[in-house]
DNA sequence: GGATGATATATGAAATTTCATGTAAATGGA
DNA sequence: TCCATTTACATGAAATTTCATATATCATCC
């Protein structure tokens, strides 16, 4: 019945996935931005604002793995951001060859801020679907992130 | 009844797209590489296999809009592209300011493997899932992309 | 048929990312 | 304890992306 053959792009997941994100996302930046943040380093920031508010500190390497990014740009991305005060670089006193990241006052101060902002903006934007099917969403979601072991 | 509160990230929407994306790509990419592009070349090529199988050729805006990198990125990289010969760069006859991006043959003989490689790699990966969760998943994505208009 | 303002792309310079590799520290035996 | 191996990070050079801007063409209105 649809006139035009659907192009593969318009039904792959990962497009979709892409799309979706993209759109989403495209608003929320203009805040990061705003802030003072490029994305990675909004996503830096908000990985170290861990449970709590803030976690004890996370490896360069752990935290390269958090935010999708690879080892040697984190490297360098930490190094700019602890110039700008947003960081702090420090030793682990269990393992000398780690680089341990502490989020800084400044930076806290900062990405609360913005956490607030993106679960307003996440929560508007899914006001008119009904939260079964966000959970569900977001189940199917972890579940396909999880695959990563296989 | 969660021993631990839940990280920010760990609940955000945006978050476990990205990590999905991720985990879900990271295999396939493999095959990307093994045939000689890079992620974003294999969108565009993608991008280019509309409909039947093949465009007529997309111009480099609307190209850089699809594949949702910036136009200086996709000039250059389309120009390196046709350099390796997977895509041929024309004039459009309607309108002398556009150039136009066609697959060419080579082109198109590799994506069309790549994208049954990708057919396949998406019908594994939703094995376990329900065709109905599928394709709300798939509609919720889409209309998440669309809100972008907003 | 201009003049004016929008569009579409190209491009140089700067910033960032990536790759390949180096170094230091930890780990697991022999 | 010492060696071999692995792990964690840093770094220089190359490749890519991004920003700012220039150029050429199109669209409108008079």
């Amino acid at each position: 019945m649809t006139a035009t053959p659907k192009r593969f792009i318009d039904d792959y997941l990962s497009y979709l996935r892409a799309r979706a994100s993209h759109a989403v996302y495209k608003e929320f930046e203009k805040q990061v931005n705003a802030a003072g943040l490029a994305s990675l380093e909004w996503r830096v920031l908000a990985t170290l604002s861990g449970g709590g508010g803030l976690t004890d500190g996370l490896a360069i390497g752990e935290l390269a793995r958090e935010v999708l990014a690879k080892q040697p740009t984190l490297t360098k991305l930490v190094q700019r951001m602890a110039q700008n005060g947003w960081v702090r670089l420090g030793a682990d006193a269990a393992d000398a060859r780690r680089t341990v990241v502490f989020a800084t006052a400044k930076g806290r101060r900062v990405v609360a801020r913005l956490i607030d902002a993106a679960r307003a903006h996440e929560a508007e934007l899914l006001a008119g679907i009904g939260a079964r099917e966000v959970t569900q969403l977001k189940a199917l979601l972890r579940n396909l992130a999880h695959r990563d072991n296989a």
